[in-house]
DNA sequence: CAACTCATGTAAGGGGCTTTAACATGATTC
DNA sequence: GAATCATGTTAAAGCCCCTTACATGAGTTG
């Protein structure tokens, strides 16, 4: 550095930057209130542009939303990938790292979370956010892959439908426990605990008692 | 019937009825264009009146939409009572219409399932719509309940975490794979079959085999 | 280094939605 | 029948979306 402009503290007539700034202005806006809440015309103001700047950046208002949501994916998985970290030290101690993953995600990243799954970005509309989306979920796929290995061939079960279980158990449980609103409902346990044993009783049925 | 109005065709200067023709209006836009495509002008422009006749009958936007998701948890709360019908025929089977009606209820009711789950609703502004929430879970309580009593009581579950698992399940099922945008990730199989396999998994987890 | 070019900003404006305030209508009540 | 009140209408202020035309200045090129 620095070929300044950013540096140069009050900037000029270019933002040098306005396209992450626009972003993260996004992501403090949803975060505060909600992804509806969100509007390009206060986005531009905290950068410190006119209305219209941000159109050179993004198509429209839900384009900088995909964008957001694309963001937010790629963090997801890879936040999914570490808690997972290979399996190790041992697949279900590993599967519970990445349940615990999954919440901590939908409870530190209100934002990113919100733009995922509660702002109805159209999901065909960019090929990418579809692309994130899966490379997560193949993460848990792995995962149930990796348990499955434990079971006695001839009784194992599809790895895809067990993958789509958990999934559906920890969203069901992130979205309806462990985000700040919907957080108020009142549990006799933490959304962890509550997953935790959710997985060990599902994995329970499909026969994977040794752990 | 009738001290008319309505009955009246054309209607005079008086709706006669608008309160429910504008949740009406709501609704349809709601399953067009989703929770964020539903505003007031339009809701009014359907019912035929001005664009401030609205607020005569609810305080604001999210007035509108709160009222929308009251009664969309009242009718939920209904279809899971008739399905679950006191456990007959047997409360396992009595579960999986539950849950069957659970995933219909996402699909053929997207408005209020949006209205519901979707549009960020204050959940403290109306103490109605948690009451009306709470009651549609109680069913569900309930049914584990029922359930439970099949287990010999030293190895019983607690049934109110039975009932958040198997919420949380349904739930995370029917937003991620029965809505209408979302429905788009292909499944090997319907949701309808992916809860019941899950459930009967998790049911045998905790020791409820014989079903 | 001067001129060009292009990405990135600004200004201005049309059109739509939200909500309020003041006024109109007519259904209900006494 | 007159008074009252709920329920509509009109008008208007404020905000946001997005487009178009114009401005700036950073990087490029001779």
């Amino acid at each position: 550095m620095s070929w300044s402009k950013k540096a140069g503290k009050g900037r000029g007539y270019h933002h040098g930057n306005l396209r992450e700034a626009l972003i993260a202005a996004a992501l403090d806006l949803i975060a505060e209130k909600g992804p509806a809440g969100f509007n390009i015309a206060e986005a531009a103001r905290a950068a410190g542009v006119s209305p219209a700047a941000p159109y050179r950046h993004f198509r429209d208002r839900d384009a900088l939303m995909a964008d957001v949501a694309l963001r937010g994916f790629e963090r997801f998985a890879e936040a999914l990938e570490q808690a997972w970290d290979n399996g190790k030290p041992h697949p279900y101690r590993a599967l519970e790292n990445l349940g615990r993953a999954y919440l901590a995600f939908a409870r530190n990243e209100p934002a990113y979370y919100a733009a995922m799954f509660e702002a109805q970005v159209p999901r065909d509309s960019s090929r990418e956010v579809s692309q994130a989306s899966d490379r997560a979920f193949s993460v848990l796929r792995q995962a149930c892959e990796a348990l499955c290995a434990l079971i006695p061939a001839e009784s194992r079960p599809p790895t895809l439908m067990m993958s789509l279980h958990i999934w559906a158990l920890s969203h069901g449980i992130a979205s309806l426990f462990a985000r700040g609103d919907s957080a108020r409902r009142k549990l006799p346990m933490t959304p962890e605990d509550l997953l935790e044993a959710g997985l060990l009783l599902y994995l329970r049925g499909l026969g994977l008692e040794g752990l």
